[in-house]
DNA sequence: TGTTGACCTTATAGTTGCTGGAACCTTTAG
DNA sequence: CTAAAGGTTCCAGCAACTATAAGGTCAACA
């Protein structure tokens, strides 16, 4: 089948499993006459195996190692939920990032009036507060 | 102040001045005679406020925004605070997106036995699961 | 038969927000 | 005098694609 025939079946784009071929994720799909690609039924599984994975949060690089573990059957399935369970912890500390953003915009938030005058809390709270109380990624480590 | 004291003082590091510098969301600094920037406090004030805002999780271009109505004393502040609780929204639905994954992770590993053995209901669902059934994002719209 | 339109191919550049490095100049301390 | 620690510019790279250009191929319709 086609690229398109296996996007439509993987829930992938075709430009998305283009790019999954030329990162090594996938092995080179076979070529007819034309030079189209050509997919079996068995490469559609890894192309719906890696739409899964990403979806469920795994980058790339993770997905790589869950297809091998995928592919080899001297696998334990403890390696496999180790990397989940790590994984779980990975978005849960994104969640509390993202929560205490919230937090801060909505505290800065209330206290705006929101009316027609040019007097807003938001903008004095963000250029006056204290840079170091809240955020340190910003900042550069040793050259 | 040379640029690392500017750095210093606004929470943000030197590479990351000069590169909203290049993007023009800071006006160019003024030279010294050396050819290296010289930052007045008011120039410290404004990187600080995009320390701030960044922080907060505005994106550059908000940022931008922002800036904008700092500098505008014609402003409303209805206008600013509309930033702000849009930018609310759009972490909130990050947060369930997150969530779901989350949840989607652990009962994952809750049905996987984690052991010496190469069975495992991880991979057994990765592979095997309804592709239309969670994500939509990685689909292509039309070209 | 011509041509339209949808599909395929490759290669390159853009996205976001920086960060790292090379190659070079200037200042400062020993 | 020399070496380190700053500064400068520009280019490459990160993730994970997406968009665009320029072209080849294929099926259908008039």
């Amino acid at each position: 089948m086609n690229i398109s025939e296996a996007a439509k079946r993987s829930g992938l784009g075709s430009k998305t499993i283009r790019y999954y071929e030329s990162i090594g994720l996938v092995a080179p799909a076979k070529r007819s006459e034309n030079g189209y690609r050509d997919y079996s039924e068995h490469d559609v599984e890894a192309l719906r195996f890696l739409q899964r994975a990403r979806a469920t949060g795994f980058g790339i690089e993770e997905c790589r190692q869950l297809l091998g573990l995928y592919d080899n059957d001297q696998r334990h399935s403890s390696h496999v939920k180790s990397l989940v369970l790590e994984k779980v912890e990975q978005v849960e500390s994104q969640i509390a990032e993202l929560q205490a953003m919230r937090d801060t915009l909505n505290s800065l938030a209330s206290r705006c009036a929101g009316n027609e005058g040019p007097q807003c809390a938001i903008l004095d709270e963000l250029s006056t507060a204290d840079p170091d109380s809240r955020d340190t990624r910003t900042r550069e480590g040793k050259s």
